[in-house]
RNA sequence: GCACUCGUAGCUCAGGUGGAUAGAGCGUUGGCCUCCGAAGCCAAAGGCCACAGGUUCGAGUCCUGUCGAGUGCACCA
């Protein structure tokens, strides 16, 4: 148990003696101009069960509590409750013990990407996937058994266009140009074209094609392009669902008969809805204007929400049937798979069977995906309903404008990606110039450059609008990868000193007690990292797993520059004395390894030097 | 019209379940390489936390209303 737990249970056994046995006492860090390291306002609330001074009560409390191992004294500071550690001990303590984070249990579904078929990805994409990705990242890290699954709407109307618009202009592949850009020049001409009306009976026979899975072939062209620029970007993937197999595997049939047995669902016999299958959410979507939801349409054919609600269904393992195979392997060699008319069933139930689900879908679904939401409740599966989360993020303009693909409106992926690169190795060359004409340059700047776009679609909460202007997406210094990064290579900049010059950086020889102030504020910064994972994993965003790698790279850069009062050095590590040396040493190793942690919790990798 | 999201420094954003004097980055100004890497550090300036009420010992945080911005409201996909 970490040092914040010992406390609180510490404090509210204290509390406990003076009477009030059900106090929640919040353990928070003290402000930087307060004395001790950790505090708490308990006073305050005992107070208020019991009746008296704050002030006399955090004094009774100071004297009751019994001081776990690691605090030194305890103090009342007015109504508060300050405990300060023991510095040697405390430091010791967080460089000899690896991040404990709390183990969660059970498996989640998270699906992202999902990007039409028909064109190539744009930079408003990007941030669906490194939010996807990073939260995937992060649930494991946490425990959870995790499954990435990418939805490929192979029966939509905007792949069937591309397809069309191949056709119908006579256009071939050279085989050079990527292949998603190329298919969705196509589309963007379809659309200007001012024939376009005329040629719906060319595109509706297309859109039956694919419905029936002639087409297969051409669509998993463009999922390998996409998967392309996506594994790049850092994004990984267990399973590709296709629409048409999703259909095909009857979940629609399946979810509408659990469905049917609801109070909440019916076949109005008149009114407006007579003779259609609807359901109705109000229980659970309190304040709609019309509390009812077509399923099923008069003539018999299903609304896309029903198929959403199927989908869902079956994350959640309220019955099976689709059949899988390979795919492709990843960059790393793991399987991807796919689901496949010609696949096999999944008898060792390996695919979904989710206790959550996660959806990482713009925030222009928010009702569609409410009402997918609701149908867990409206089908009694109350449990799944609240775990049932749909990650819901603004969508991201370009310049102000909204980014259309149909129009030819956006900034491709790709695009930012290779200026990104561009920009990181023209920097390079510009600050280290050995650097840049070395056979690593290259991996340098891709590791940058990709970690600068990553960070820029992470750092801000997922409901925060961003407008995507390259200054500010492929920005280099601030609060921007690079730090991170830089940061990072720094630390072990100074532990290759260390060991070059013959020191251990293990901890062998280390004076813990010899440590100053400044250290154990590092030290306190990277024992933070477990409950950072915890409330990243609760709030379902990675934003604060980007705040808290900022806090490090910074605590890290002014540990490293801090000076005493007559200017000079007081960390230089290499210089310290005996015993604080290898202290140092190991808390900066302690430090590595938590820039490592953190930043592959976000998919950034650490370049080798800068 | 109804619903959802948002409104914090000139700009872009952080601010666990309400707690001590609201923090970063960019930009501006001024400092710091005889010192393990200056893509760095330190300092200054910049705030009626949109506005008005309310709950509370205590509100940027919770509630109500107003204003402003964005998004969504089909037997479409």
């Amino acid at each position: 148990m970490d040092l914040k737990a010992q406390l609180k249970l510490a404090v509210e056994a204290a509390a406990a003696q003076l009477g009030a046995p059900d106090t929640d006492a919040a353990i928070q860090e003290t402000p930087p101009s307060k004395a001790g390291d950790y505090g708490t306002p308990a006073a305050f609330l005992i107070a208020k069960a019991l009746g008296g001074n704050p002030a006399q009560i955090a004094a009774q409390l100071a004297a009751a509590v019994q001081l776990p191992a690691g605090i030194q004294k305890v103090e009342a500071a007015g109504p508060f409750l300050n405990f300060f550690v023991n510095r040697g001990e405390f430091v010791r303590n967080v460089v000899e013990n690896p991040a404990q984070i709390e183990a969660r249990v059970g498996k989640v579904v998270i699906e992202h990407t999902s990007v039409n078929p028909n064109k190539e990805l744009h930079v408003g994409h990007l941030r669906n996937v490194v939010l996807g990705d990073s939260m995937a990242r992060i649930f494991r890290a946490a425990g959870h058994t995790v499954e990435v699954q990418n939805y490929i709407d192979d029966t939509g109307r905007q792949a069937a266009e591309s397809i069309f618009a191949v056709n119908h202009y006579g256009l071939t592949w050279d085989g050079v140009q990527k292949y998603d850009r190329w298919l969705g020049e196509g589309y963007v001409r379809l659309n200007a074209d001012p024939q376009k009306a005329a040629l719906e009976p060319g595109i509706a026979e297309i859109m039956h094609k694919l419905e029936a899975g002639e087409l297969r072939e051409e669509v998993e062209k463009v999922v390998h392009a996409h998967l392309h620029t996506c594994f790049r970007l850092g994004a990984r993937y267990d399973l590709l669902n296709w629409e048409s197999d999703v259909v095909g595997s009857g979940f629609l049939t399946e979810a509408m008969n659990i469905l049917k047995n609801s109070p909440y669902t019916s076949r109005p016999t008149e009114g407006k809805y007579v003779g259609a299958f609807v359901m109705d959410v109000s229980e659970f979507m309190p304040g709609l204007e019309e509390p009812n939801v077509v399923l099923i349409r008069t003539d018999g054919t299903a609304m896309y929400a029903a198929k959403d609600i199927g989908y869902q269904f079956w994350k959640f393992g309220l019955f099976e049937g689709m059949k899988f195979k390979p795919f492709i392997t990843d960059p790393e060699g793991h399987t991807v798979w796919t689901s496949a008319p010609d696949g096999q069933p999944d008898v060792e139930r390996r695919f979904g069977h989710a206790q959550e689900v996660i959806n990482v879908i713009d925030s222009r679904q928010d009702h569609p995906q409410t009402v997918v939401r609701s149908s867990l409740g409206v089908a009694g599966e109350q449990e799944k309903k609240e775990r049932s989360i749909h990650l819901s993020y603004a969508f991201v303009t370009l310049e102000g404008q909204t980014i259309s693909g149909r129009k030819g409106i956006a900034v491709s992926a790709d695009d930012a990606m290779d200026e990104a690169e561009k920009r990181a190795l023209k920097l390079l060359a510009e600050i280290n110039e050995a650097l840049a004409v070395t056979p690593e340059a290259p991996e340098i700047a891709r590791r940058i450059g990709i970690g600068a776009i990553r960070f820029a679609m992470l750092k801000a909460e997922p409901t925060r609008q961003i407008d995507f202007r390259w200054d500010q997406a492929l920005a280099l210094n601030g609060d921007t990868a690079p730090y991170l990064q830089y940061a990072a290579v720094r630390s072990s900049s100074i532990l290759r000193k260390g060991q070059e010059a013959g020191y251990a950086i293990d901890g062998t020889g280390a004076d813990w007690d010899a440590l100053l102030d400044v250290d154990l504020t590092l030290a306190k910064i990277v024992a933070k990292l477990p409950e950072v994972v915890a409330q990243s994993v609760r709030v379902h965003s990675p934003h604060v797993v980007a705040a808290y790698a900022l806090d490090l790279a910074t605590s890290l850069n002014a540990w490293y520059n801090a000076r005493d009062k007559a200017g000079k050095p007081l960390t230089n590590v290499l210089q310290s004395p005996e015993g604080v040396r290898e202290a140092r040493y190991a808390l900066v190793a302690r430090l590595r390894r938590a820039f490592e942690e953190t930043l592959d919790l976000i998919g950034i990798e650490v370049p080798s030097a800068m």
